[in-house]
DNA sequence: CTTTTATTTGGCTATTCTGCCAAATAGATA
DNA sequence: TATCTATTTGGCAGAATAGCCAAATAAAAG
């Protein structure tokens, strides 16, 4: 197919994997409390700043963050504050998950 | 560190994770307007069965999805009408979402 | 009990994603 | 201009994913 047109559900996904790793949860929630340069980021994931600066461009070309930048640093931050509805909803599914316990009973 | 031991940025990563690829968006898209089998939902994809399959039983183990028999049929919905909201959330980042048109210009 | 239908599981390859290091860039400061 | 600081990019190796086929299960029907 032609790789230019994205489908409804290509496009959705493509936003959704944006988030779909621990490191970038973790960025958007520190940057819901207001925005961060890419070192205090880095503290806070404890990672390579490169590896940071990485999932950080992710996020930005999804459409989750925009940046500014001021002096030597960029100021990442949320694009929407959507987002605390959109993990208020994933806690919810967190709730009904099933436990490894129960998955893992016997065998 | 303990793999048993999940912090809540990995536990919301992994939940989000059960939805970050087309196809399972396709089948949540689907299932929001009731239940269906895998061979219904199998047909929507257009993927081998054994693909659906698997990608229902990852969108079931995070959560999303629960499973009922009847017959020789699998039946799988949704456990939560939150993924509508989520969605919502991700169509809003859609449109503000900075254009390939704009990242590829000129180079 | 055998066969049929629906689904899941195992196994393998191909692709994509991650993370680190080293090098490049961009601006600020000396 | 040279240097320093913050960040990004390139490249590579290892890990995780996705998809297909074939085989295994499970329950219904004959």
């Amino acid at each position: 197919m032609n790789p230019q047109i994205e489908t409804r559900s290509e496009i959705r996904a493509d936003i959704i994997k944006a988030l779909a790793h621990p490191s970038r949860v973790l960025i958007a929630e520190a940057l819901s409390d207001g925005e961060r340069c890419v070192q205090d980021l880095t503290k806070l994931v404890g990672a390579d700043i490169s590896t940071v600066s990485k999932h950080l461009s992710i996020m930005k070309k999804s459409g989750w963050l925009e940046v500014e930048k001021r002096g030597l640093n960029q100021f990442y931050r949320l694009r929407c504050p959507c987002l605390l509805e959109f993990f208020r909803c994933v806690d919810l599914i967190n709730l009904v998950r099933p436990k490894k316990t129960e998955n893992q009973a016997c065998c």
